[in-house]
DNA sequence: ACACAATAGTCAGTGCACTGAGTAACTCGG
DNA sequence: CCGAGTTACTCAGTGCACTGACTATTGTGT
């Protein structure tokens, strides 16, 4: 006995909206390109020429992760990888014509899934249910790095 | 250029977090069991015997997922996996006495752990926050089965 | 009883996500 | 200039999640 209701746990909801959304995805959007896919050729859209580190912290994936979305992309000859000429370690990304063309036409369709997967939801519903997200995330983003400020104390 | 704002799509934030959960989890309530086996752990502590599929359907789990996180379950000894004696298809799941004993312990690092996650919002907006995930969900869950009703259409 | 469909579960393949260990390249203090 | 630390990336290992193909069992209709 004992057991908990897990629709009261936010970890159970949040995984359960992410497969929501991965099906609204895979069926209005791209059965090829994910989601984390097109952050990435979003990010690179916005800021051409960007290191692989930094894609990553713009759509949230960690290196290792960021790494294989990468070379998927790359494999798929929707953008190209090369040495920083300036600094050895890092690799520049930067969308082909063809990930440029990829990252339009999926725009189109990313909206219009995102008007259906909110529709059960009021104009302000929607902005409060996305701004409540945003706030829970950072939060517990932040207590990830324990801050450490640049300390006034003695010493 | 014409890059999108990705902290507008639900996507996106549905799965930061969840990032943001598995770093609160992983911190505050184990860091052998995952979120899903707990799920699990918690479905069979409510109806023990459930067969794997239905077990599945409880916490929110396909066939082929309910049946890696059932194996590493039964594997570290945490439940019991016989064939229905009834149906030969089922296989009927039971918590082991290590099991019932490891959701227990879980049960009251959760409940910490969720308040801690929520603590960014208020009372209401925790509330709120929860059915809003909720009905998004269910909503796109919904669009999944087309629901093909007992037609009264012609034959 | 026998063929056909439906159901429970397995298996292979792909993809996201995290950790920890390791490597190459840069930076900084002496 | 040179050694220590930092940084960018890779690689191996684990785990969740979905699809599609396959097997075994059960259930149904005639």
């Amino acid at each position: 006995m004992s057991a908990v209701d897990l629709t009261t746990h936010p970890g159970h909801l949040a995984r359960r909206l992410q497969q929501a959304h991965h099906l609204l995805w895979t069926t209005m959007v791209s059965e090829e390109i994910t989601s984390p896919q097109f952050g990435v050729l979003n990010a690179l859209t916005a800021e051409p020429g960007l290191d692989q580190r930094t894609v990553g912290e713009r759509v949230g994936l960690d290196r290792s992760t960021i790494a294989e979305v990468v070379s998927r992309l790359s494999r798929r000859g929707l953008l190209d990888k090369v040495r920083d000429p300036g600094d050895g370690r890092r690799f520049l990304l930067r969308l082909t014509d063809e990930g440029a063309r990829t990252h339009r036409k999926l725009t189109v369709r990313t909206a219009r899934m995102n008007q259906v997967f909110l529709a059960p939801l009021s104009a302000e519903e929607q902005a409060l249910f996305l701004a409540l997200i945003r706030r829970v995330s950072d939060a517990a983003e932040g207590l990830r790095a324990p801050e450490e400020p640049a300390s006034t104390g003695p010493s």
